[in-house]
DNA sequence: CAACCGTGGGG
DNA sequence: TCCCCAAGGTT
């Protein structure tokens, strides 16, 4: 049984019930994938049910005011989505007659829409083969095909493309996606992953090489951090550092011989 | 490619 | 308290 049917098979009986997954239309996912991006599904959906509630078409968006767009979306966080959001729909009313692009290509064109989202639209709403890569999908296949290769580096952002784009069903590329990262949400999870009821044990190296708690791999960006130091320096009655270098110095250790 | 954008939760 | 992480995109 190849990956993606498996995969599917465990989406079929596992899947959680979100309320844009009872829809296809453009503007409810694009929506909802705005919405979640870099934000957990708990956080997001009240968020959803408010705008699709008070704004049900891309009209509806289209014609409020940006200030009360900002409103609903307060609290949510990375506030460009929202003004991208309201400038999008604009766009979608005014230049395409309300319709969204069909296409992955199309898609990207649209401000706030990068890889992902064009990638979840098309697939989800017109069945175009493009894989979605989001942080779930990373470790899902970095752990079960044992791939080693940085996730937040430029040759691993293609290399894990390559291979969901590999593996996705062609047929069912929008269900193949959101089973991808449903399994990696749920199951294959970043911490206490379900390892010893999974359907991908057997074949899984991370599993089979105890790498799990390994992978995937993320360079660690030099972050910048406060730190204190407090110095003591002696100075001479002629105004001369008092400071003697000790030989072997360990770095990051600092000697003072008094005298 | 690094930096930046936000908030909330878990370890 | 601190760091990591979360259905990313833009500059």
């Amino acid at each position: 049984m190849s990956f993606s049917s498996k995969l599917i098979d465990w989406y079929q009986s596992n899947k959680r019930d979100l309320p844009w997954r009872a829809r296809k239309d453009p503007y409810a996912i694009w929506l909802s994938e705005i919405i979640l991006q870099q934000t957990r599904i708990e956080q997001g959906l009240k968020y959803y049910e408010a705008f699709i509630e008070t704004y049900p078409t891309v009209f509806d968006l289209a014609k409020a005011e940006e200030e009360n767009v900002l409103k609903l979306w307060q609290g949510l966080g990375y506030y460009s989505r929202a003004r991208n959001l309201h400038h999008t729909a604009q766009h979608i009313v005014n230049n395409h007659k309300g319709i969204f692009p069909n296409t992955h290509s199309g898609l990207l064109n649209l401000k706030g829409v990068g890889d992902y989202t064009a990638s979840a639209i098309s697939s989800i709403c017109f069945e175009e083969p493009q894989a979605v890569v989001d942080g779930n999908v990373y470790r899902v296949l970095a752990r079960v095909f044992g791939i080693k290769t940085p996730i937040n580096s430029s040759a691993g952002a293609k290399e894990f493309k390559k291979l969901a784009q590999k593996l996705i069903d062609e047929k069912h590329p929008g269900e193949f996606n959101q089973a991808l990262m449903e399994f990696g949400s749920t199951h294959c999870k970043p911490q206490n992953p379900f390892c010893e009821d999974c359907i991908f044990n057997s074949a899984c190296v991370a599993f089979n090489n105890g790498l799990v708690h390994t992978l995937p791999v993320k360079t660690s960006k030099t972050k910048v951090r406060n730190r204190y130091f407090n110095y003591l320096v002696l100075l001479s009655e002629d105004e001369k550092t008092i400071l003697k270098k000790e030989p072997e110095m360990v770095s990051g250790e600092i000697s003072i011989n008094f005298r």
